[in-house]
DNA sequence: ACCTGAACACCGTTCAAGT
DNA sequence: ACCTGAACACCGTTCAAGT
């Protein structure tokens, strides 16, 4: 049916009130999609049938939708539903693995975790259960400060340095086989270096560029904890 | 002395030939002034007298340009003359630590650093030289593999969670007081935060926002260090 | 209070044309 | 071979004007 004279023409989408839950909840899907550099004021707002100008009543800057986003994606993180004392390293792992995962899961939205301080509620309940952990294996109050913040370093530097490859990826394309493609042209790359300069770099090419992922991940998670662990005060 | 008729007004500057090392070297000059993101293709050439277009006959694209000049940055690491394997944890830390002192000093180049797999020649240089000390120290080909990783992953976190508070500083302001400033600021949120959801948070602000800076390196160096040597074949 | 269109001052990259 | 101007298809943010 055509619209009727004098009837205004309704837009395609029958409009929905925009609020900052909205604008935060159509950005993580652009991200998910497309990656974080995607994600931008006036793709957000064309998602949501306006304009850029729009978005400015709910959020006060790109930066500022950027950590709702980061927010949003870490209340997917489960946390156990209680410390135990007796295996708090093993929690402390837990916890680190599911942030890893959830970070993963979401492109490249670590990127946004490295770059600012934790404020949102859900980045601060991790925070607080991480803090409890090294209570109750005895940790003093000054290194579970430090230790908080070189875990957290670490989950998100681990997650940027996949994510970028995977990022680079045209759309269509399987990332993961894009991925192991990088890898393999990046070992023909440091096999053909001249031996004389970097000798190790040739002789390792094989070991420097082996499938990361998962074992890169324990084996920083494990040394960290362990170091951790040294410094409890009673057992 | 006004330009005679029919003669051409010259430039103000005297056409330098352009090449890639002329490009890298006015980039990083940008870089040190004003930070990564005033480190366009358009603002390269205009400090270079021409238009953007020009600097695509010697780089490839901007994230070529990024990668060529963190590789010149890293070239101001001094490394030590030789490998001394009776101290080869200490010179893994110096070479960490100057590795993290040459990021530091160039705003947030860190940034390229763990988005992209190291390359040039210089940043090959110093990974050579690490493998040749864990090699020194017995540690096994897999693990020296994901060591180098891990402790490349910890400095470039570490530079990065620094010089992004840093780089947000309005130029002309001190940025070391502004980064005080905006600890301080997250010391208040903490504390204000409600104690029965966040007892440790609450309770530990203080420590959280201590002064953090070469402590927290520090410690994630000494942890890794050590746990990497823990994985040493023979003494 | 919320939303909008238009504008401002920017981007990276391509390409035909010049030397 | 190198350089250029102009164009294309984008950016974040502000602001006066509307409802």
């Amino acid at each position: 049916m055509p619209t009727p004279p004098g009837r205004r023409p309704r837009r395609t989408e029958p409009r929905r009130a925009l609020s900052q839950g909205l604008i935060v909840r159509t950005a993580v899907a652009v991200l998910d999609a497309e990656g974080l550099d995607a994600v931008t004021m006036r793709r957000v707002a064309q998602e949501l049938g306006t304009g850029p100008a729009s978005l400015y009543a709910h959020v006060g800057s790109k930066d500022e939708l950027y950590e709702l986003m980061l927010d949003h994606v870490l209340g997917e993180v489960e946390l156990p539903a209680r410390v135990e004392p007796e295996r708090w390293q093993e929690q402390m792992k837990e916890v680190s693995r599911a942030s890893r995962a959830v970070l993963s899961a979401h492109r490249d939205i670590a990127r946004v975790s490295l770059a600012s301080l934790p404020t949102g509620p859900n980045t601060l309940a991790i925070g607080e259960f991480r803090l409890a952990l090294m209570r109750a294996g005895g940790i003093p109050p000054r290194v579970a400060a430090l230790a908080i913040d070189t875990l957290g370093m670490l989950v998100d530097a681990d997650v940027i340095e996949d994510s970028i490859i995977l990022a680079k990826t045209p759309p269509g394309e399987d990332p993961w086989r894009a991925f192991r493609e990088h890898i393999a042209e990046i070992r023909r790359y440091l096999e053909a270096l001249p031996p004389d300069r970097f000798p190790n770099i040739v002789g390792m090419a094989e070991e420097l560029t082996a499938e990361g992922g998962d074992g890169r991940f324990e084996f920083g998670l494990d040394i960290l904890v362990r170091g951790i662990a040294s410094y409890a005060e009673d057992g």
